[in-house]
DNA sequence: ATATATTACTACCTTTTTGTAGTATTTATT
DNA sequence: AATAAATACTACAAAAAGGTAGTAATATAT
């Protein structure tokens, strides 16, 4: 479960790219914002644009935006995409063999926490992010204006 | 979170050690049962004994015991030691800064199902894991004696 | 005593992940 | 048309993780 740093990357672009309102983010943008290395961020960038996450325009001006909806994005999603399906299920003891049908003695245990986070994970969209961002925003403008 | 297989591989010793009744277990027997490379496992059980989960005894006849209570030894514990502290409790976004001061957009909400899955590691011990061993064993009996 | 079965140590090799470099391509601006 | 600011592609380099090999040390059995 998040097992690579690539993923991380990726889950802090996307956020990131949810929770503000540009038009368009080059990656040049994205690695001054967000401190991921240049070169690498590029390429990951290019990544997330051949799943279907992002749409690339090149040239003068161009840059990323997003290619779906942001309701259709959800964090399991991301992290499914990026390390394969299997990350978010498996057995915590590492029994390839452990199922259902032939469960090991972690297995109900396990999966009962493990639910818990791919349920968040999956009900979390990046347009709730949005949404948590902005209201977030509101708040501290509001305590701004309460003690100025 | 288990990011390593290393960590996998130990969680999956300590609980096949945990369950069985064995005085002594030698690491070609382990690697036997649990398909563990021979070699890698052999350093990781020296590792396992430095780190104060077993106890080795070289020679003829040598092997590994638990160095200390079951009851003592909780999977995030083993987890923790194994992949350093904060694995447990990373921020899912990746930002180094995310503390409770100055939480990232998702920190409460992957908090949660964080919190879950901690919560259920530390309070599952080896000596748990043996208990629901033997009541599967028991079960199983049963069944047998019943369909027969 | 010697042989055997075990762990311990150290160094190395392989694979995967992370990060970099160079060059080509695209497109807006001037 | 030239320049500049972007992405795309490919190959390579570095670091980390996973795995192997050789040899030394230890203790039991014969």
């Amino acid at each position: 479960m998040i097992r690579n740093k690539t993923t991380e990357y990726a889950l802090t672009i996307l956020g990131f790219m949810a929770t503000r309102n540009e038009d368009m983010y080059s990656a040049e943008y994205l690695h001054k914002q967000l401190n991921i290395p240049r070169r690498y961020l590029r390429r990951l960038l290019t990544d997330l644009s051949k799943h279907g996450f992002l749409k690339s325009t090149s040239g003068r001006n161009g840059g990323f935006v997003f290619a779906r909806d942001l309701k259709e994005i959800n964090l399991a999603l991301v992290i499914n995409t990026l390390e394969g399906y299997e990350t978010l299920c498996t057995c915590i003891l590492g029994f390839s063999c452990c199922i259902v049908d032939k469960p090991c003695i972690m297995h109900d245990t396990w999966m009962e926490a493990r639910s818990k986070m791919v349920e968040i994970l999956s009900n979390t969209t990046l347009a709730d992010l949005k949404g948590k961002y902005q209201m977030d925003l509101i708040k501290k403008t509001l305590d701004g204006i309460n003690t100025v």
